[in-house]
DNA sequence: TGTACATCAGTGAACGCGCGTTCACTGATGTAC
DNA sequence: TGTACATCAGTGAACGCGCGTTCACTGATGTAC
């Protein structure tokens, strides 16, 4: 293992139990077993080495996405709204440090998702504008349906990791149900829940 | 003016210009032309007047929902989900206070909302439940309803806050796009979007 | 094979900064008898 | 009316802390000729 690793390592273990405010050069170094200095051979600034963190865990992220199998679109949205929420559960930091540090090199709507520069997001995409192509959903465009599908998991994800939410049962059950209304909105066939209406 | 009055004033200008961070008992002092110590006097510690700050802007964001007439209540809905966005717009730090700093006295979902304990939330799930008994909304309880929609217009503020849109105008666009599309899915009268569908 | 030089990881002390909070105090004003 | 006492806003120095970063350096290893 090189030093830079080792250092990105200690890094992380400070991020997972104090937040970013518990990552300092002088921590990381003596967790690492070297002098405060050392850290500057392999990394420019600590906002550099923040910088590290965040695109180690995107790589968490993209890989769960990545795994999702599904034998239809709109399964395998179901299965993203799901990966979301495991996401932000399991691994709460680096849920984080992908959707809350502030990061440099963030992507923008519409422009960079629609390029498909984001590798999470253009999966989202592809796989609703199957479904509408599929005849399965329509209502709007692809790229608003997966805004309103992420903005909507994003939210119910904020609002538990502030302290909204009575517990996580809760939280998670609160979450599908959610996600399932709002991805039944766009459904050409309805739902149970939506049949309820008329 | 009383001078706890001035230190909340000069704290609120800090937070304004420089954020949380910014609010140092030093600064506000600095700011108030006290010494550091008279802070003490009158609040019991920076927790104590961050805890103030919070609360002024509760006030300012509650004024606002107060301040909504509307016909009907799926008029008074729209309204309410521009009233956020333009709190979002118009006093981002105010915004920010109220729903990102972490705060002693969260209401929690589902007992405290469903109590009405918090005056905002509780004036919009009144609203949802109207449009329901008047058969105008369905698919969900007004409880739920009123949750997606906040969450809804919470998540994309949060994204759009993180620098996740190219600019103003376009987040605006989208927000106001996202939330009628989004009530739309509620509606028993399907609007034109909705109509596309079939 | 030997030597001169470059490279590179790492060190240790120090700079200059800002922080929240404690402590012991001053001095003006109000109040009870 | 005078006096003793309590109250209260505010002061100034200090404690003890941690921070990112600069500076000048050491000592080992690799490499070209």
């Amino acid at each position: 293992m090189t030093t830079a690793e080792r250092i990105r390592r200690a890094a992380w273990q400070l991020y997972e139990r104090h937040g970013e405010a518990g990552v300092s050069i002088r921590g990381v170094a003596g967790a690492v077993g070297l002098s405060a200095m050392a850290i500057y051979r392999h990394f420019a600034s600590r906002d550099a080495l923040l910088a590290a963190l965040t695109a180690e865990s995107f790589v968490a992220w993209e890989a769960r996405v990545r795994a999702i199998r599904a034998r239809t679109p709109l399964a395998w949205i179901d299965l993203a709204s799901r990966a979301y929420l495991r996401f932000a559960l399991d691994e709460p930091r680096r849920f984080e440090a992908c959707f809350e540090l502030p990061s440099r090199a963030v992507r923008r709507f519409p422009v960079d998702f629609a390029a498909g520069r984001s590798p999470a997001v253009d999966a989202i995409t592809k796989q609703v504008a199957a479904a509408i192509s599929r005849g399965e959903l329509a209502g709007a465009d692809a790229l608003t349906i997966s805004l309103i599908l992420w903005s909507q998991a994003h939210g119910l994800v904020r609002l538990y990791r502030d302290g909204r939410f009575e517990n996580t049962r809760v939280f998670a059950q609160t979450y599908r149900r959610c996600l399932r209304l709002v991805l039944a909105a766009f459904e050409t066939r309805p739902r149970a829940a939506e049949r309820n209406k008329r």
